[in-house]
DNA sequence: AATTATAATGTAAACAATTTCATTTATTTT
DNA sequence: AAAATAAATGAAATTGTTTACATTATAATT
């Protein structure tokens, strides 16, 4: 590891004029800078970002982090879209990393990033209680929760109605003459997941349809589970005749199932999904969802953690987003 | 901020004793720790990594950073999730960044992940001369290269046949009886947009059919690109009757603008895509297309990126996976 | 020619931890 | 009781930069 001294040593100089050169100081005579500089392409120096961050630990990194629940998950990606956008206009940088929904991945990416001095997080919690994103609240990292808020600490969100655009969905299949409507959901430990399953509850019971705890399936959110739990809902003696799904990978899990068991969305199964997709309008059958802004939410979030890096000490808010129920044909009408 | 040197005058002990404590250290006594632990506690003290870090730089940082071209696309999310997995295997964790094949946004990470002291970087470079990477390959950080190889310089790539998948590709469409057929490439300067061009000019020409320009159009593989060429292809005055998409992106976005026009696919125009998609099955119709074995890609150059950091003298190797055509329905029979 | 101002460079002290080596104290062995 | 060993702690060097302050050389002013 060739060193700043290494290269003054050569360059027959100080080590402070060796970084006068390298922060463009204007007090350092040509000759002496274009020396320095030859010396410092001959050895292939490059200044250890770890040492100048000590020298002066005020300077911020611009670098934020963000940990995502799942990469698969193309509402994620929209999110993660938004922030790095916003944080490209800012002169930020964005490092990613994704737990796939797995606990103790989570925490090790949590931790990581703090000690690699980002100035900010942004996250989506575990559930209400994640205790890692509690502990970096309390030492006073910057953080801003996406997706899914925080109880037991005060701390900026952005989310968006879950309850109400779960209900859209379920009234809407209720609606269109439903009255056997399954639905797949996510973990229950995680909060939106409960939120949906609320809405859909309440949309039943607002209807005069009694809730069948056989028509829901909880899974892990991923699109094999989808495909998996769709086959057993079809294949109950009494199946559903519409299906509301979780989730984005629930929902392709969903359409590849019903399509290898030959079936007709929407005749033999209609569906509704949470989360619309961008190629919705390319499926088969048109996919009708409950549309959350995924880039909305990111550039939101993007923005309250810039605020809160400059003040830490602002009042925390959070900030609830509408979802929109995007009707195509995979509800039939 | 508090610092290890007040706890330590707190407590009435060394720095070295209260460092101690904080790594464990078996010699010291136990009254002595839980003195210093109690008084971590009430000063709410927390090391400084950077501090840390610049003290043993020697020490591995067990992250490796990845830099993704375009994190919309599926693709590489799937390269992305082999290089997850196989890095959470051999306890490394991973930080990723998309630079949204912006050429300034590439630098910056690459800068950024190099500084932060990262092991090593996969990295799918800008072109076969990316001098970013050149120079950081030079500085000896170990690097492998995945979806797109380096010419100037000796590295590790893991990339597949592309010229074979597109000459597949084209050759299945002229079997089918097509003469006039669309392509919709990548930005050129991209080698793999290159090869899959040739892979296509290479299959007209064995079969007898001339190249014809006006045929082919070049973007940006985003998926708006995909909508736009799509649709001045379609509009031509002798529109071609199938169409190679050249990747995962623009095929949706082909899907898309030819569903707008009420088109029918296969019978108004035949599709064949670079990259399959988990959902392909579930499009409209299911789509024939050139698989990319992506996460097999990500987990191949992350073994190989260990490999590398744990001896870095090691010859270079350059992996070429074959893609395998998955014939569907978009493409007619 | 002596004084003063300016420009260019160097010295050494930070920054916040870890660690080698030395020192003190307590314990065991002779 | 003296010597040897072990356990606990501390002093100070170290890590790679930056920078306040000091110094030297050069040019400008009196």
């Amino acid at each position: 590891m060739v060193k700043l001294r290494d290269v003054a040593y050569k360059a027959g100089v100080s080590t402070a004029t060796v970084s006068r050169v390298l922060n463009n100081d204007t007090s350092v005579s040509i000759e002496t800078r274009k020396k320095v500089e030859k010396v410092i392409q001959s050895l292939n120096y490059i200044p250890s970002r770890t040492a100048q961050r000590l020298r002066h630990q005020q300077k911020k990194s611009n670098i934020i982090g963000i940990v995502i629940p799942d990469i698969q998950n193309p509402f994620y990606i929209d999110v993660l879209q938004g922030i790095e956008d916003t944080a490209y206009d800012n002169e930020y940088a964005v490092l990613a990393s994704n737990f796939s929904q797995n606990e103790k991945r989570e925490k090790l990416y949590l931790d990581i990033l703090k000690s690699e001095s980002v100035d900010g997080l942004i996250a989506a919690p575990l559930d209400e209680h994640d205790e890692t994103i509690i502990e970096l609240v309390k030492r006073g990292l910057p953080i801003v929760c996406v997706d899914r808020g925080m109880n037991d600490i005060d701390v900026d969100a952005v989310v968006v109605d879950n309850f109400k655009g779960a209900y859209d969905a379920t009234k809407l299949l209720i609606d269109l003459g439903h009255k056997h409507i399954g639905f797949i959901s996510g973990l229950i430990r995680i909060p939106t997941s409960r939120q949906r399953l609320d809405g859909y509850k309440q949309a039943l019971q607002d209807y005069g349809i009694d809730y069948d705890e056989t028509l829901v399936k909880f899974s892990d959110s991923k699109r094999d589970s989808g495909q998996q739990l769709t086959i057993e809902l079809l294949q109950m003696k009494n199946p559903p005749t519409a299906l509301f799904t979780g989730n984005n990978l629930l929902t392709l899990g969903a359409f590849e199932s019903i399509h290898q068991l030959n079936l007709n969305i929407p005749n033999d199964i209609a569906i509704v999904g949470f989360d619309d997709m961008y190629w919705a309008n390319s499926l088969n059958p048109p996919l009708t969802a409950v549309s959350q802004p995924g880039y909305e939410i990111g550039r939101r979030a993007a923005e309250m953690l810039f605020q809160r890096i400059e003040n830490n000490d602002r009042p925390t808010v959070h900030v609830v987003l509408k979802t929109k129920l995007v009707i195509r044909r995979s509800c039939g009408s």
